[in-house]
DNA sequence: TATTAATCGAGACGGTACGTCATGTCTTGTA
DNA sequence: TACAAGACATGACGTACCGTCTCGATTAATA
């Protein structure tokens, strides 16, 4: 679930040919510092269009005129954040999975990231543009994960009759469940646990 | 994820000693009712508590008199709905996993509580009371993969160093992941290769 | 504007003369202490029945069995209050009245009184039922002044054509216009120079 | 008690100086006509927010961002209804007090001013905001009695030791409680007799 | 250099829902 | 069978946001 600079849900508009002014770029960042300032201290209950647009000293018609809602807004702000996963590669899928788990969640953790997500999701029960987006989202930042398992792969590592999609619900699912119910304390031994039994399998081998 | 007649998060309050009046039954099914068709017909975005009262026949302060807001009205929702699990012992830990599975979906699909349990997890990502429910919630419900666990640990199918509670965060993770993003269809294909992979792991052997 | 002990707007039902306990006695005079509490803690603003049964330990009905309404209890602690005017016969027309509304406005400063006559005033502008009750009570109630009037006659103080109705109806709006505007304080001086104005007139003689 | 167009409890706020969206005086109208309409079909009993809202097709929020509550929304309509005193002067002070009180008493019983003014009275035995404006109110408004007072001063008609602020007081306390208890019919006959005893006193002379 | 037009901030608007309070009536169980 | 206790339907309260709308002021490319 690495993160790389993708469009924004809703692009900043093009410059316009003809005349006007366009303060767009510094509007749309103090909007993002707002919104991102706003989801940590207040959480995702206390977020508000209104509270974004009063801190960011901006009205609120410019903040719809680029995004369509709160869903947008958030995703941007997720999209914001850069994730960096000092971990490459361990020579191991385990290893690799391991790291990559603990780095996000520590992203999660450490930056408005994780809140975002989690208000996201929380969204997308409601509205179904938010959905959409989230879906694909998840789809597009989930190479990380993919280049995980074509490392493995290529080592040899994985059973041959695999499904990947599979294999990528079962990771996301363990990690959504934990941050949903708010669990993803940086502890390495539930990790490699965790790690260890969606590899190896649970079974007796 | 099984589902029993468990109390509910807000019990009928004990009889009084002495005198007084009792919580109208007649009431409270009116409104669990009406939350149910509102959740079914206008989703979690149109779930009010003002609609609720207003197509149960009921006042506001009822409602609150009983519930403590959305969420606890939620958790009742699902929680009468019946999960009716015919597969029981399938003869292997694979068999019962996907029975269970496809039961659950299936309930999922073709009662409200689907909806509920979605609108559960969003309102648990803005209110700390409910992110408290939902907790004992999932631990309460997940006795019947806990016995499918025992079952298969008593037929010796399980690794010995096995952590149950990873375990049911994995399988849990992979049916929440699938229900937030809207695809629980009863494709026996999809399930049976999700739980290959959960319990014989990804990696070649 | 003196008090006496007449029956209030709703009676006492009659002693039954068959079964059953008949606590009425001991519960009407707890909840007429309980009003009489409530007024003088929280003002009419905070004057709910719900209040007074509480605070009374009585039922909502049993307030509604003996009164109809937030008036007519207003009337009866009104009317329990007693009015003591220790200025008998002054000697003088001016010397009665002053003595009359400075008696009277102790009496509404020093209990219960004043708040619930206030009370009423605005209960009767909403309530045709409580404005019956104010109209009656008035005329009731103004006997006092009426036997001022009756000795000043005897003393030959009065104009001849005097209209003793319209008297009463200057001498009440006085009170009325001071009370509601909250400023019946006892300064002699103030008393005097009002009552003189309405017993000599305005114009020179 | 006359009445004049001075400015409403709640003006119009001052024009920013520099960007921003004004006052809708539309919507300010259409809930004033609203406020009275409801005044003047469901008297005070029946005039809620709510409803006056939802008449004049105007949110609550939008009300209460103009007006603090009930009584200043009354005071409003109050103000709203032109009092037209034809009587200007009539050589007496009896004569310019009868025309005074049959114009006023006229204004109340054919425009909601009555209604509202009754109200505004009630309104401020509950509430302290009320009875803030209604004090204030009422001084304001008095500016045509005072006038007739100087204009019988300048005729030497007044005793010269008179205080005219309890002169003020005796005029509208006879004017309140006969509002108050439903009583201004025009008849001049009993008018002209509580004139004549408020000028020329009840004693014998 | 002046004109022009898109955006800006600000915030009012009609709404919907919130969660609380009081009304007056009805019901239950105790004494 | 009268009472306390309190649940009930109703409806108003005052507040928070929603997403849309109108203002003037600002500003930069076009003319």
């Amino acid at each position: 679930m690495p993160d790389t600079p993708i469009e924004s849900m809703q692009d900043i508009p093009p410059r316009r040919s003809s005349a006007g002014p366009h303060r767009s770029q510094a509007s749309a960042e103090a909007i993002l510092d707002a919104a991102e300032a706003v989801l940590n201290e207040a959480g995702y209950a206390g977020f508000s269009i209104e509270q974004v647009a009063k801190r960011a000293g901006a009205g609120k018609p410019t903040i719809y005129r680029w995004w369509s809602g709160k869903a947008a807004l958030l995703l941007d702000v997720y999209a914001r954040q850069k994730l960096v996963l000092d971990g490459g590669d361990t020579g191991t899928l385990e290893g690799d999975l391991v790291a990559l788990i603990r780095g996000l969640w520590r992203f999660w953790r450490e930056t408005s990231a994780g809140g975002a997500f989690r208000s996201i999701i929380a969204e997308a029960q409601s509205n179904p543009t938010a959905l959409v987006a989230l879906r694909s989202f998840m789809t597009e930042r989930l190479y990380h994960v993919v280049e995980i398992f074509e490392r493995a792969s290529d080592r040899g590592e994985l059973a041959p009759e695999l499904d990947i999609d599979t294999a990528l619900d079962i990771v996301t699912g363990y990690l959504w469940v934990r941050t949903l119910t708010g669990r993803i304390e940086d502890d390495p031994e539930t990790i490699a646990t965790a790690v260890r039994q969606m590899t190896r399998g649970i079974v007796r081998r």
